[in-house]
DNA sequence: TTCAGGATGTACT
DNA sequence: GTACATCCTGAAC
């Protein structure tokens, strides 16, 4: 499969958001190791309009400048003081907007991903781990070894790109409101998040 | 199976 | 000082 380009990420954030599901995530270690997980959760951030955005009306930060940057950018921020979030910056250069990766399914090297989440293998995983393996954004950086570091890197480089996958049956796909944001008023019914079930 | 509470630090008011 | 795009644990059911 080949790699996704600059030009799947410059397009209309709640498309991107869409057909990211199934697609594959790598992750390259500095040991060289390659982490896979196929995407199952996403959200989509729209700076221009959406006040759950961290660059809601354009709002420029040291911390937002990375959503301002080329399609293609990874956007990686910490939340609640211990964990990290992925996002793939969408849209043209200087138009904040983002793919937040919320869930994935492991597809290579899944006992260095349990082992960076769990401190065993795969096989030592409990059945509430296995449940719980990588079903939200934080567990996800945390399997991937992501932490703000990787924040800025460009997904066409070596370290962190996407791959292409055929796209999931879309009886399998499920859209709703997006979640952990009660705070944003309007927004909070927006239907911008996107799943695959099961 | 669900739920409340706490951990923890940065960004921003 | 307050809020936060979260996760884990332990208790009750």
């Amino acid at each position: 499969m080949s790699r996704l380009d600059r030009s799947f990420y410059g397009r209309d954030t709640l498309t991107v958001a869409r057909e990211l599901l199934g697609k594959h995530l790598v992750r390259v270690l500095p040991s060289g190791e390659r982490l896979v997980c196929a995407i199952t959760e996403t959200e989509a951030y729209i700076g221009r309009m959406d006040k759950a955005c961290h660059a809601y009306g354009y709002r420029r930060t040291a911390r937002t400048e990375t959503l301002y940057a080329r399609p293609g950018t990874a956007y990686i921020y910490l939340i609640y003081g211990m964990y990290c979030c992925l996002n793939l910056v969408t849209e043209a250069e200087g138009e904040p907007a983002a793919v937040l990766i919320r869930g994935g399914r492991p597809v290579e090297n899944g006992d260095i991903l349990a082992q960076h989440r769990f401190g065993c293998p795969q096989a030592g995983m409990t059945p509430y781990q296995r449940k719980n393996f990588l079903n939200g954004p934080g567990k996800l950086c945390r399997a991937l070894a992501l932490t703000r570091t990787q924040n800025g890197l460009d997904l066409l480089g070596e370290e962190l790109y996407v791959l292409d996958a055929p796209a999931p049956d879309l009886s399998n796909v499920r859209t709703g409101k997006r979640i952990g944001i009660d705070y944003a008023q309007e927004a909070v019914d927006f239907p911008w998040r996107f799943w695959l079930e099961d």
